[in-house]
DNA sequence: GAAAGAATGTTAAAATAGTCACAATGTAAG
DNA sequence: CTTACATTGTGACTATTTTAACATTCTTTC
């Protein structure tokens, strides 16, 4: 391995960066120890790889190839070796990967390191689901905090959890140091909300709603979305005449 | 406007089809009527487009051009040009497009017409969830099924549905034509029951278990994923230290 | 410790996707 | 009816992403 990879994630402030990056994900670039720009598609597919690393860990698997990798998620062996190699030497020759170690690399690389507080916006029944849902727990985003514009649900609790107004909002992620937040109102108040979270100091949002949410560069947001999944797979079925 | 929708739409064998794309969405592509290839990202755009088209004739907009299109999605006026161009010209020079007969193009091309009947697989906290959710009846997509592999849950009722064995799935699937299914099983089952559904004929999966699921090239699959999601924002934030 | 085998990291090529810019064509105003 | 203006559809170009191939390096066997 050529470098340790503390080195390559360099500490790189957001508001300096000048690049005016029209990308509808708006979010900042990060680069490499070789100031290589890492495609926003590279980091999507880190996460696949760390969950499937994680699962061949607690098996007790302890290496494996690119191509081993590659077969169990549909992702080509060169695309492993060609992603990884952006932020360093990763395995060895004739032996390939140690599992454990790679595991805790792509974590590094993607800071899951720890867990980390993440908010909810909007308590319907979307937002009720999402707070019962584990999974976010059980992978380090832990809801500390939800929020409900109506002022009747304010007080109300859900699971361990009180509902609080918007207006606790900004104080509430600056104590708790939270950058994450899940948005989960009605698709015609989304923008807002978004543009409050971000004034509040947001860094990055799961919309939930169905709509088009437009964030600033330095705020990162993916989105959620169901029916628009099952819209694009009807275009492929079997033509109804 | 040189040709007919209809005409573009052809009517296509999948299983004659000779391409062996390696595409981990493994689904077949269409063509257009210049024979061109059309791109999975195009069709993925599409739905975006019908959204906001949808939500423009409901507030009376009757044209718009591509810019204000694209302003609103945050899509360039040149890719939703160019990505309407495989299917036929919509538009009107010095005028743009009427929202009314695009957004029929658009949901003609989904083969968005009319309301589906789909499945649910996995009756679970976020079976339970999902068979609550109305955005899909809302949006064509009309839960008719529910089934677990769970004994004890068989029989029991989710909203006005009663929960069905796994041995009742190929025969509702056949009986009420059904092309989709909805897929929120435990991570270790979700292959097993994946390959269940496509060995009863299901065309389309939409999969909320956290893995990747492998399918044949004739079938679609999406995967909803918000701890991926989560997982990638987080490489973006600010450097911790 | 030399030779055979395995699998990486990387370079180059191919394939895919997105942007630009403008001729063509329609609209609207005078 | 003519001119000015708007906006499409598209050909050429650029950028991004993926694949392929292989020299290099490590492992293992004999």
């Amino acid at each position: 391995m050529k470098e340790p990879l503390a080195a390559m994630i360099p500490s790189h402030d957001p508001d300096l960066d000048p690049d005016l990056d029209p990308d509808s994900e708006a979010q900042r670039t990060r680069k490499n120890g070789r100031g290589e720009n890492i495609p926003d598609v590279v980091i999507r597919r880190l996460p696949i790889y760390a969950r499937a690393l994680q699962y061949l860990h607690t098996e007790g698997v302890e290496h494996l190839s690119s191509e081993e990798l590659g077969d169990r998620i549909d992702v080509s062996a060169a695309q492993i070796r060609r992603d990884l190699a952006y932020f360093g030497d990763f395995g060895k020759q004739g032996k390939g990967y140690n599992v454990a170690f790679l595991l805790d690399q792509v974590k590094t690389i993607l800071q899951l390191q720890h867990t980390r507080n993440i908010v909810l916006v909007g308590v319907g029944d979307l937002g009720h689901a999402l707070a019962r849902y584990d999974a976010f727990r059980q992978n380090g985003f832990s809801i500390t905090a939800v929020f409900d514009h109506n002022p009747r649900k304010q007080g109300q609790r859900v699971g361990r959890l009180v509902i609080e107004g918007m207006d606790a909002l900004a104080g509430r992620l600056h104590d708790d140091g939270i950058e994450i937040a899940l948005l989960a109102v009605p698709a015609h108040a989304a923008q807002a909300v978004a543009d409050t979270l971000i004034a509040a100091g947001i860094r990055a949002i799961l919309n939930y709603a169905p709509t088009v949410v437009k964030v600033p560069k330095h705020v990162s947001i993916r989105h959620i979305d169901p029916v628009v999944a099952l819209q694009s797979m009807t275009y492929y079925l079997p033509d109804s005449e």
